[in-house]
DNA sequence: CGGTACGTTGAATCCGATCAAAGCGTGTGG
DNA sequence: CCACACGCTTTGATCGGATTCAACGTACCG
């Protein structure tokens, strides 16, 4: 598979913890101070600047993780899917806006006690170090894809990107407006809707009653962003 | 000095630890394993799809972490100057291409040793950890700047943050060229080159000779790409 | 001296942005 | 139940910033 896809940041495998022998200590010492938590659609969950007093884990629903500027320009940072996780900042504020674009579940750890556990379970912290690092590999592939891929190319890996993480074969559930996948992928709304028309007239994909894509087309889409995202040597 | 420092972003702040109490273990603990290694310019540290046999920290000297496509299209992940790192992969390969721009010199950590270690010490994997998460902060900004920011705004933003990260006031040096900086920024030689005429018609910058550049009005840049990079709320 | 690699500048082109307007769907209140 | 309004999407026309193509300048080095 691509680098684009799949970059390993899959939520839902990278924090239930690859190597198993360790899971069940970290999962156990982190129950205990685990709640949940329900945020309702276009619920905010944390706003970028705000104290971050706690880390999440997102168990079902869809998320939308932003920045933005102070002259309006907005930029999504990320989607999150069951699995996917944030909230895990350096200093003590959120350095994003966190908000429910459908009906969300949410594991909450308290930060302060998280941090104190981490401070002394190698089990924990290397758990937290490994997601976190799958999370730098993703955004460095990220950039790579707003710097040097054409729309067409952004909106097939975004597609591919998201059947990866959903786990959908073929049909997807598309939870964002146009306008937030246009300020996920640095494009607009319009150039974000004329690309799925184009993709729509080459029989590429099937667009649903508006919240859902059905992928026809895989390799097609796969030449687009693989064509892109294939490492050289 | 502490081991397994700086970010490459905001180095000494972030590595030296906050809760200085740990950072001597680890220190220690690390020091065993390390061996210092020397690059020449234009030296290639790693392949992108090597195996990922080791971590380094930059302790002089300037690297630029790049991927590139199938297509030849290339993408500058990152330039690292002291105190920079790379190497934690999440898989066991490496993910970037890492070249030295001028002789570097390099602490190298071997990763089966470094995993060892963080797996049963908590200060070593909470130094790794933080770093990480630095790192992950820092490219979440990044892919804003390439999403949003236009030219100007993006060169204004990479000349300051090149300021901060080599500690240089208002000269700093340029290792790289402006294949590097356009592949860096998401933008042409051309329009780097443009770019930089344009600050310096307006007499924002002075360019040196070729490999160094001085900031006269650095609150111009600033106006430029904070506009752009600070937050809103 | 060539030669090569890097940088600058100019002109033409193009992709995506911007401006504008018209569909569509859904939900709410008359 | 329908009318209307609001939010989202699509489509069209035009604009503009960055790319592309091309040429020239400049520094370094054998």
């Amino acid at each position: 598979m691509s680098a684009l896809h799949h970059t390993g940041y899959d939520p839902a495998r990278v924090i239930p913890l690859a190597p198993a022998a360790r899971a069940p200590s970290a999962e156990a010492v982190l129950g205990r101070v685990a709640t949940t938590i329900r945020a309702a659609k276009h619920e905010a969950i944390c706003h970028d600047g705000d104290e971050a007093d706690a880390y999440f884990r997102v168990e079902t629903g869809c998320l939308r993780v932003s920045k933005t500027l102070s002259d309006g320009r907005r930029h999504v940072v990320d989607f999150l899917f069951a699995g996917g996780f944030f909230g895990l900042t350096q200093g003590d504020t959120c350095d994003c806006t966190v908000e429910a674009l459908t009906d969300t579940v949410l594991t909450r750890f308290p930060r302060r006690q998280l941090e104190a556990i981490a401070e002394r379970d190698p089990a924990t912290c290397n758990m937290l170090r490994r997601a976190v690092n799958a999370a730098l590999s993703a955004a460095q592939v990220r950039s790579m894809l707003l710097a040097r891929l054409s729309a067409e190319e952004r909106l097939a890996a975004f597609l591919l990107d998201l059947a990866g993480r959903t786990g959908a074969t073929r049909r997807l559930p598309l939870p964002m407006t146009r306008v937030d996948i246009g300020d996920y992928l640095g494009l607009t709304i319009e150039t974000v809707s004329r690309t799925f028309t184009k993709f729509r007239t080459r029989g590429w994909i099937h667009l649903g009653a508006s919240q859902d894509v059905t992928l026809v087309a895989l390799d097609r889409l796969g030449e687009l962003s693989e064509g892109g995202v294939l490492q050289a040597a």
